[in-house]
RNA sequence: GGGAGCAUAGCUCAGCUGGGAGAGCAUCUGCCUUACAAGCAGAGGGUCACAGGUUCGAGCCCUGUUGUUCCCACCA
């Protein structure tokens, strides 16, 4: 006897235990097996400061669901997990603890604040991952990999050389986005832009040869410091005499010349603009173009420089203030106005950045991102959906080279080191004794970092032992199917391409499937400042890992982003219950492990329906999957299951699994759990807790669900015909179903029910399932019935009496079925229009005229006996 | 300024290659029918944003309009 399951589902019981199973069993390992078709996933590495919020919980879902389809289907499939350094997301959080405790990073050096960030990482690194396991991830975690561990640096440091040696990486003086709080430069990528009310200052510079003025405005004036020139447009009819003159800058008093330079729009403002190279992109651009000077005037914490005494030490908004008020004690300020604009800001702190010229590392861009563009347009890796292929595109298309020096500790240190007697630079994997310029020994490691994401660029490959040939890359990579949101396009997906093909002469993976982001009930983004964010735990704590994960696959289409919406998740748990009960149902009329093989020469009626409809589940759900249609698949699953199988195939196997026939018993037993075995290995990849469990209680051989076999469409289980029958009777039982629920009838009170049928077969066969459904006491069938004081309902099969006296309004009755009767009329009247259309006949694929054919035809027969209904009525009166 | 998404039932969303509009939740009615009240049986509720077009046929394809969200760029 097949082990009692409790009455409700309670995940807690289930999913600890079942997860140590599966890790008990390595059914997660992969076992790099000669022969066997691959598909590897690798995790987008979460952060180590991090904690799982919902975004994870989505993303590792779709992986999941992936990975755990293609391990039934039976490839030898790998899930590598790992997580990310996260270098200034990590560095903040340590310095801000420091801070706490009154420490800050130049008390402890270099290799203090190194230990505390290694410690760092043992204490919170493994929390996310244990954070991962409660999801049902199952990730190959003998493989789990870090940024910063030997073999990813290894990779790092390799990759750097090897473009060094190439000349893609460079290191230059160049304008970059700077964080003065977290003091460090950062890319393009990672500055966003926000709308903020500011001002306009109008100001006038003077000419230093006493002819007047020029007047500008500027949004940022303490930048005013560091002007070197004055430019205008140089077809700007106003401007051209001045081109070439000089202006004393105010406060400064320093001569600057005007330059003429296309940038400069004429017709915005009054068509003047300072220029200050040192702090803005475009006047860097303009400085380089008229070899203009370039003037810091700010620290790396944006507070100015001593070469300005007035001002040194003032924080940025601090000197804008006091400028301000000196311009105006000059008389140079002309007016104030109100202004709202763009200003960027860092991603991770959301300080405002301060373009900056300082000299770091930078990779040339354009000749990786020609074959990266080219590989998606020859389709090598492909997006889903394609559109995001735009967003890549113009990322690559506009691409500036990339700043990868960052000023922190917490990270792959850059391996260059500087001789301090020649100059010379030594790009070396390994540590270098001498310049290998000059061969002094007096050389110094660059003390930068790099950006987090160039470690996380080669994600793909050095978690497979590249630089090593070794069996695992040999044997995974390219990867296959890469799970991330959309606004990880621009840091990671495209620099993964690059680096892939330009490391490994292969793209990195496959497809990159794309979801968007979870976002509150109220279309907020999660975030902690709003303290909106859902915790997936709570969620985990109180419906279960799997009502979760099916939540998140369901309703959801690729790209879209999704709310989160707690009934939701209430609605999937409900799922999950009915599953376990249907589970109950089985087993409790189980009487044995043994259950036989179905023999289909002796299935009846519903099974056959039962067994074709499973039989069309599993091509479409499997049909799905492979074509990333996650949520197709998983609502398919869930009608299946709750409507057909619990509400029709169930109800209907009642009858016998009661009655006294025990061949009957044994043949609706097989059908039962050949056919919701399969069924919870197909839901096995959304729901695997509750699916793992409720298969170790049913007859079954294996060690686990997920390692089983994949179900595949079978041509002997598909019986149309037997389909379009069964379904007649069920269109009979929903119709008595509804009269009684119009008369108010209970359930309990049964009545003889008389049917009307060219097809009494069919009806005889299903009496049983009539009564039991129906509330029919008994079931006659014939050609016609003596309809005097019968409730009478009509299908296109069938014309049903229930002789109810009591209950019969003629006049009721004549109304209904002349409501009836216009329906079907007007039905009529829309086959009849469409296949009297001679474009419809001979455009339309046969298969579809032949539909509506078939169509017509029932409903003609619905008429016809619509119309003996109501006469009969008529003529009773 | 450039690009993209979305607009479908009261709410939240599906709708896969165009073939008579779907789910969950909510509402209403009746049921504790021996797996499940976290349930069962029924009901109501939609000009698929608007206007054109293509097609035998459009929620789906094309064009435009409106509303909305997002991404990128940025005029100092």
């Amino acid at each position: 006897m097949a082990k009692e399951l409790a009455k409700q589902y309670d995940p807690k019981d289930v999913e600890e235990r079942v997860y140590k199973d599966w890790l008990k069993g390595k059914y997660f390992h992969a076992k790099c097996e000669e022969g066997k078709k691959t598909y590897t996933i690798v995790i987008p590495p979460p952060n180590i400061t991090g904690q799982l919020h919902m975004g994870h919980a989505l993303d590792n879902t779709l992986q999941d669901i992936l990975i755990r389809f293609k391990r039934m289907q039976g490839y030898d499939t790998l899930w590598i997990p790992g997580t990310d350094h996260a270098s200034i997301a990590t560095e903040a959080k340590i310095v801000e603890k420091m801070r706490e405790e009154g420490v800050t990073k130049q008390d402890i050096g270099r290799d203090g604040f190194l230990t505390r960030a290694w410690e760092w990482k043992k204490q919170y690194g493994g929390r996310i991952i244990e954070q991962l396991k409660k999801m049902g991830s199952s990730c190959d975690w003998d493989r789990e990999r870090f940024t910063l561990d030997e073999g990813c640096s290894e990779a790092v440091k390799e990759v750097f050389v090897k473009l060094y040696e190439k000349g893609l990486i460079y290191r230059g003086e160049r304008i970059i986005n700077w964080c003065p709080h977290c003091k460090t430069s950062i890319s393009d990528a990672e500055v966003e832009y926000e709308e903020q009310a500011g001002h306009f200052w109008h100001l006038r510079y003077p000419f230093t040869d006493g002819s007047g003025y020029l007047e500008l405005a500027t949004t940022r004036p303490e930048t005013l410091l560091g002007d070197t020139a004055v430019a205008v447009n140089p077809n700007d009819e106003r401007y051209k005499d001045i081109i070439g003159k000089t202006l004393d800058l105010p406060i400064v008093h320093r001569q600057i010349p005007v330059v003429a330079d296309d940038y400069v729009e004429m017709d915005f403002g009054t068509g003047v603009v300072k220029i200050t190279p040192a702090h803005d992109p475009n006047d860097f651009e303009v400085g380089l173009r008229h070899n203009l000077e370039v003037i810091n005037v700010l620290t790396d914490d944006a507070k100015i420089t001593d070469d300005y005494p007035q001002y040194a030490g003032m924080d940025r908004y601090e000197a804008r203030k006091q400028i301000v008020a000196d311009l105006e004690k000059e008389g140079a300020l002309v007016k104030i106005e109100d202004y709202s604009h763009n200003v960027g800001t860092c991603y991770r702190c959301s300080t405002t950045v301060e373009p900056r010229v300082s000299k770091q590392w930078f990779v040339k861009m354009k000749p990786l991102a020609e074959p990266a563009i080219e590989a998606v347009k020859k389709g090598e890796t492909k997006f889903v959906p394609q559109r995001f292929e735009k967003v890549y595109f113009h990322w690559l298309e506009n691409i500036r080279d990339w700043c990868i020096s960052r000023q922190l500790w917490w990270g792959h240190r850059i391996p260059a080191w500087y001789c301090a007697d020649c100059g010379e630079i030594t790009v070396s994997k390994e540590e270098p004794s001498a310049c290998k310029s000059c061969g002094s020994k007096n050389i110094e490691q660059d003390p930068d970092t790099l950006d987090t994401w160039f470690s996380s660029a080669l994600w793909p490959f050095s978690t497979l032992g590249w630089p090593e040939e070794t069996e695992d890359f040999k044997h995974y990579y390219p990867t296959n199917t890469l799970v991330t949101g959309y606004d990880i396009i621009p840091f990671w997906v495209m620099r993964m391409m690059f680096s892939g093909i330009e490391q490994t002469g292969q793209v990195p993976f496959d497809t990159v499937l794309i979801h968007g982001l979870v976002r509150d009930s109220q279309e907020r983004k999660m975030s902690k400042s709003l303290g909106n964010g859902v915790d997936p735990l709570e969620v985990i704590d109180k419906y279960g890992a799997d009502a979760l994960r099916f939540s998140l696959a369901t309703g959801n289409s690729p790209g879209n982003d999704m709310r989160y919406i707690d009934e939701r998740v209430e609605s999937s748990r409900n799922f999950a219950n009915k599953i376990w009960n249907a589970a109950r149902f089985i087993l409790m009329n189980l009487e044995s492990d043994e259950v036989k093989a179905i023999n289909l020469e002796k299935i009846s009626l519903e099974d056959k329906w039962i067994l074709s409809k499973y039989n069309s589940l599993v091509a479409s759900v499997t049909e799905n999957l492979e074509k990333y249609e996650l949520g197709l698949a998983v609502q398919k699953l869930y009608d299946f299951i709750w409507d057909i199988f619990c509400d029709w195939y169930i109800e209907i196997c009642k009858s016998r699994l009661n009655g006294e026939d025990v061949e009957a018993k044994d043949i609706a037993r097989s059908v039962l759990v050949f056919v919701f075995t399969g069924t919870l290995k197909l839901l096995h990849p959304f729901m695997p807790f509750i699916t793992e469990e409720i298969w170790q209680s049913l007859p079954h051989e294996g060690e686990s669900i997920m390692i089983s076999d994949w179900p595949q469409f079978d041509a002997k289980l598909e019986f149309s015909a037997e389909e379009t029958e069964f379904e007649r009777i069920m269109s009979v039982i929903k119709a008595i179903r509804n009269r009684r629920a119009e008369m108010n009838v209970p359930p309990s009170k049964k009545a003889k029910v008389c049917i009307a049928t060219q097809f009494k077969d069919t009806f005889n066969t299903g009496s049983a399932y009539i009564c039991r459904l129906a509330s029919a006491s008994e079931v006659e069938t014939g050609d016609s019935f003596e309809a005097e004081g019968a409730v009478r309902v009509v299908t296109d099969a069938a014309t049903v009496y229930m002789p109810m006296r009591e209950l019969v309004d003629f006049t009721a009755e004549l109304e209904r079925l002349n409501k009836d009767m216009g329906k079907a009329v007007a039905d009529k009247e829309f086959f009849e229009k469409k296949l009297n259309n001679q474009g419809f006949v001979s455009k339309a694929p046969a298969a579809v005229v032949e539909q509506q054919r078939v169509q017509l035809a029932k409903v003609l027969e619905k008429i016809k006996m619509l119309e003996e209904s109501i006469n009969e009525i008529k003529n009773m009166q």
